[in-house]
DNA sequence: CATGAATGAGCATTCATTCAT
DNA sequence: CATGAATGAATGCTCATTCAT
């Protein structure tokens, strides 16, 4: 390994420990009150060393999106990459797909909205800007290639597959962002899983043509009252 | 009518007034770079004004997650006072309310989520802060309420009733934050609607224990290729 | 006088306050080495406050280059628009008027010298910029009239006035700064006056066609050695 | 020659070779905007070796001013020690001198106007600053001995020979600063070699007792209008 | 009540300087 | 010697908040 790959490589582990650090405190202060200082405390660097590595607050910001987008579109090129499976069982990867996401970085999700203010997106770089929408774009679109899929084999309700990613997406989003201000206002502890394992049941179930009633069995109505 | 009464009359105008210059600034801004001279100048007040009627610039912020969630909790309360509905009914009312939230103010559920940050939190009052927290348990236990119904009678499926409307209003919430994000990076009008539609019907059709093969005329599968 | 009016007296007399304070820290530290606490310290404000007058530090600093020239310009107006004199009484006049401005503010013609950086020029508004160019070609046309009257009279040797009033200009503000540095690095005391009234008479003689053998009954030549 | 020697020779090309790069970033940006890694880019060095060679910031500007005085005592030397030459030649050597200052390092007279500030002063070794001063005394000193030759000669107008060297210093310096504040407000070209020429002559004219008839058949007064 | 000038603590950012390699 | 990553003190600037009018 040459001296410039150690170095280019040394380099990306200090990013990395920045973002880490930079994770904990938005997570736990919002971008608002989180200081650049903070940040640079619990990466153990001083405020300058971070300058190196981003160029500014906003930019170290969306960096942590960009992170969270590319697990996210690497765990959903493996599951279309698999080839031979059912759509039933493609959704079925996709959703483990984004467990997996959400176990990777719970709170990360969040600053994905945090991005709206346009005032930040001007402090952006236009390279990482882009390399955002095209991540975010390339992952919906993976995903409604998965619903495609089972559009076209007649299995699931044919709609517009992006319109169908789309949803899944915002609710997937939606839930965790959910689960978080309950936490914050409610201390209630995170059943978010439980709460996400019903909803992805709902949507796939609301996704398929024919309901298999041997899904039915767990969830057996009530006797009438 | 008294004087006192006109005045208290008066001083609550204001307090909208405010609001929804508020709302404005933060919404097209963020909270970290909305200033509060921002909002006076959108309000044609002056700055000091705005302290005469919001502690702080967090407890404005807060005031608009508190404003939607009161008309929230108003529309629930109608759906739920409607009595002798069936479930369906009960449910596609729900749907309607929401959608009316969602006029009523589209961008400024985004805020609620912006409370996030603890640091927010402290600079609540005590008041403010569980008003929001009652309204928001008040809200979502309407919701489950509605879904018992349908549990009950056995026409929904029997999953816990709250976990049923955190997923619904998860699914909901998100898809307003994911179009806004969407239109911010990808420059795409709004097609929230047909989107949020679609999503409601997936959730809908996932609580229902039989199709309506009645609903499907519109989606009938495409010939298998 | 309306309260519109008082206002806008209040405004500009901050702004000289401020301006004041400024002048006696840059001219002490440089611009390099002055913060805008010390100035703001110096002028008794906050730091806050300067900001509310003054878009940024390089701003405030070309305001006090506007304020000699504005202060140049004038007096020159007044030579100019003295009729009936002869030449050389306009250029004793136009002596004057620049002693006058040594004395408005000693040190200040330094300033504009610093503006020298074309980073601090990106930093002011158009407009300062624009009047600082205009001043500056006005005072040194106006200089400039003067030596063209003694010229078409023919009492002044014949060159482009500008070109002569640009080597008085140059004359007079590089001894200002060439006794500044003296007094820095060699503790002199100010000595400028004399020396400032041997370069003016030197440079007057200069540009005389014809000599007065009057002028030189003090300085006749001393019995060669 | 030794090892040492070269070594000797070679570090002293190094400082050379900061010292051009340090005048090309300071002159373009001044002092306060121009950084130690502008610098450091420009030599093609990294800014830790600058600090091998200066002790900080504020000395490397110091040398800069040190190093145009060297080379202005060394041609001044030069024109006094050119024995048998009449006052007038001596004055014509003296012009032509400043003139190759000006080439040598048209812009760096400027720094020396910058050493104003007295916090930079006390950022200087004593040796650095104690060199400048006797530079700047002895080249003053020279140019004052060359006017005392006219003047005890009976050509010169009888001054103070230094108050007339510092009359000519003071308008060079000032014309260099005037143009180049010039050519950055008015975009002019530089005509400064032909101003300066005027001013030269002005002043040459001013200080000698007799006007030479020949020298103003270039000068003729216009008819008088 | 309303104002908006003034405040000053707070923060993002810079950059001269150092030092381990 | 040379490097350049890291430092962290310094500073320009902002902006939530106050308060005299």
């Amino acid at each position: 390994m040459g001296i410039h790959e150690r170095k280019e490589r040394e380099k990306e582990r200090r990013r990395q420990q920045i973002m880490i650090a930079a994770k904990r405190v938005f997570s736990a202060n919002g971008f608002a009150k989180s200081t650049m200082e903070d940040i640079a405390r619990e990466a153990e660097l001083s405020p300058g060393t971070i300058y190196l590595y981003f160029k500014n607050k906003d930019e170290l910001y969306a960096s942590l999106s960009l992170r969270i987008l590319q697990y996210l579109n690497i765990r959903l090129k493996h599951v279309i990459n698999h080839k031979g499976l059912e759509p039933e069982e493609y959704v079925e990867a996709l959703k483990q797909a984004m467990y997996d996401v959400y176990d990777f970085d719970p709170l990360i999700v969040i600053n994905m909205f945090q991005l709206q203010s346009s005032e930040s997106v001007k402090n952006l770089s236009p390279e990482l800007l882009s390399e955002i929408i095209e991540l975010s774009q390339n992952s919906l679109g993976t995903m409604a290639d998965i619903f495609e899929k089972g559009i076209k084999k007649g299995i699931f309700i044919n709609h517009h597959p992006q319109a169908i990613a789309d949803a899944l997406w915002g609710m997937f989003s939606g839930l965790i962002l959910w689960e978080e201000s309950k936490k914050l206002f409610h201390e209630n502890k995170d059943h978010l899983k439980p709460n996400m394992e019903i909803a992805f049941e709902l949507f796939t179930r609301g996704i398929r043509l024919h309901q298999n009633p041997a899904l039915l069995k767990d969830v057996a109505p009530p006797t009438p009252q």
